[in-house]
DNA sequence: CACTTGACCTGTCCGC
DNA sequence: TGCGGACAGGTCAAGT
């Protein structure tokens, strides 16, 4: 379940991997995966040369010299994955592994690139998309019109969570959190971890929090996302990044999918429970309502 | 308007 | 072993 973290470690692997590689042909087995007229990619996304990738919140941009821009959502299973001209591609049969040869079976799109390199955009459960749009219209998406900030940029103090908060006064903390125009990339994984980090039961009302509080979970979460980023974020079923490698945050884990394990805090068996219709991990002793 | 629920999908696991 | 159902969780549309 691709999150900030997991988005941000694909994008810094695929700034080191395409840009300049000009786009020869695309193909796709599955149209929601791709939903953009033969029209535009046959002008704006063939013989076009990558500029640069970047992330705003959990969606990547890939930036064309056509000025048109490839928008993906990884959405829960989403993977991108770069193979070399050196690759054997589609030799064999799919392996146990996590990720066999490509294409496999949950192959959407593949990019080909003139000089015989290939991205991948896998996606078992066909959640995820990849739209070709203008890249001065990537702004007016719905998505972003209404995303709310960063949470690592240079910008984001912990009285600006306090004041996104206001807009869900009426939830639970976890639900808020998750909530994308509250603040941008945070995901089932990072509001579990940073909540136990600030000793905050996921259910606790918004407005029943004290500044003290939300300071906390101010620097918990920009904790837990940095630290995910440096470990090249959480592979839970999923999640791989460019070079098809896996994360490793969750073995850093606090609470998230450690439940019958004991908080590495106070030793009490941590519960798996149910908010804003999520699996939740806490510690019951730590997290109190 | 604030918030919740259902839909979109496939694969895995659990109980019978 | 097969089979139904619950579950996994990001976002949007529809419903309360």
């Amino acid at each position: 379940m691709p999150e900030l973290p997991e988005v941000e470690t694909i994008k810094i692997g695929l700034n080191k991997l395409l840009p300049t590689l000009k786009i020869s042909s695309v193909s796709f087995d599955w149209a929601k995966s791709f939903p953009n007229s033969a029209n535009d990619v046959n002008q704006f996304l063939i013989n076009s040369s990558v500029m640069s990738v970047k992330r705003r919140a959990k969606v990547l941009l890939i930036e064309l010299s056509s000025n048109y821009s490839l928008v993906i959502h990884l959405k829960m299973t989403g993977q991108l994955v770069f193979r070399s001209k050196d690759y054997n591609f589609g030799a064999g049969h799919p392996g146990k592994s996590l990720l066999g040869q490509l294409p496999d079976k949950s192959t959407r799109v593949s990019f080909n690139f003139t000089n015989g390199s290939k991205l991948f955009f896998n996606d078992q459960r066909k959640f995820g998309w990849v739209r070709l749009i203008p890249t001065v219209e990537v702004k007016n998406l719905d998505f972003f019109k209404k995303v709310g900030p960063e949470p690592l940029s240079d910008t984001f103090m912990w009285t600006n969570l306090k004041e996104r908060l206001q807009r869900r006064k009426r939830s639970s903390i976890k639900a808020a959190l998750l909530d994308q125009s509250v603040i941008a990339g945070i995901g089932n994984i990072y509001a579990d971890e940073s909540l136990w980090g600030a000793k905050i039961h996921p259910s606790r009302m918004v407005t029943d929090l004290k500044d003290s509080e939300i300071k906390s979970l101010y620097q918990e979460l920009t904790y837990v996302l940095r630290l995910s980023i440096k470990k090249g974020g959480s592979t839970d079923k999923n999640y791989l990044n460019a070079e098809g490698k896996k994360g490793s945050y969750l073995s850093f884990a606090r609470v998230f999918r450690r439940e019958g394990l004991t908080c590495p805090r106070c030793g009490t068996t941590i519960l798996k429970i149910r908010v804003a219709q999520r699996g939740t991990h806490i510690c019951p002793y730590c997290q109190k309502l």
